[in-house]
DNA sequence: TATTGTTATACTCTATAACTATA
DNA sequence: TATAGTTATAGAGTATAACAATA
């Protein structure tokens, strides 16, 4: 203790509890991500959730907001408010389909598409943050294993 | 379209949106792995907090609910909850501290190793679920990545 | 005066179920 | 009758601050 060249303390750094248990690992790094990330989008006017909806509008192209719920994993109670907030910063547009009047068309604008691309920064400079520690190659394996666990199973989570 | 060899629909399985970004492919994991644990921990009079708490308290022995607190990453207020909740199901005995009145210890009883130990099973389930496609190694290595990204920096996150 | 645990309160999220308008 | 979106409401979870006991 009290040692010059080692100015932490002897708390652990992390839990060793989380050490051996995957669910509570992806958790607590989800959440660290998260809390992380979360206050630089507030800077943008978005967080976690419109932050997602935005880059599933750009990259799936939901035809509807029931589709885009389907494709967050949430339901259309929730991508209202969703909306209602994307709207209200001027990153989409919301409009009727005319082929089908029950529908809502959400259309990223330009100003959306610059949002989402600061978002990305943000994101990708948390993930630096967080896994400086890997090179490119372990990197992008973590990216296609984590690819792989999604795309196993349906997701059953609303 | 309508391929018999592929019943799966056209729709995606997971959004696109996802696959570049790793904190929303992380959190998604972590959501889609609670989603999955949750009902089943529920069977055990656990949730994912009480949980993370008792296998918290077996690891690395807290000698407090403020350390508990510090270790998951949480603040006192919710410790108290947590506590609570596995003292009623006879999961921890809480006594105070003789040396400082103000310490309540948190000491897991037989019963509550026992629902760790379920608790645990339930995890690994949930983990080969999701990583059936993974062989040995390299599920170790996704261990490893993840334990190093949490040991990485301090948790700023409550 | 500072710290630990607790309680209280307000706030946010989420889930569910009505309700509307369109089909 | 069924579907997409919306609204309403209740419940869970979280954060903050105040408070009591102890140091």
């Amino acid at each position: 203790m009290s040692d010059p060249v080692e100015p932490i303390t002897a708390e652990r750094a992390f839990a060793r509890g989380f050490a051996d248990r995957l669910p509570l690992l992806v958790n607590q790094v989800g959440y660290q991500m998260a809390g992380r990330a979360e206050p630089r989008l507030a800077e943008l006017g978005l967080n976690g959730k419109t932050y997602m909806a935005l880059a599933v509008l750009v990259a799936d192209r939901p035809g509807s907001q029931l589709e885009l719920a389907r494709l967050m994993g949430s339901v259309a109670a929730v991508i209202v408010t969703v909306a209602d907030n994307l709207e209200a910063e001027g990153y989409v547009e919301r409009t009727r389909d005319p082929a089908d009047r029950r529908r809502s068309l959400l259309t990223v604008t330009p100003a959306g598409r610059r949002a989402l691309a600061k978002a990305d920064r943000i994101a990708a400079e948390v993930e630096d943050d967080m896994l400086g520690h890997l090179d490119g190659s372990e990197r992008a394996r973590l990216h296609a294993t984590l690819r792989g666990a999604l795309e196993r199973g349906p997701r059953a989570v609303p």
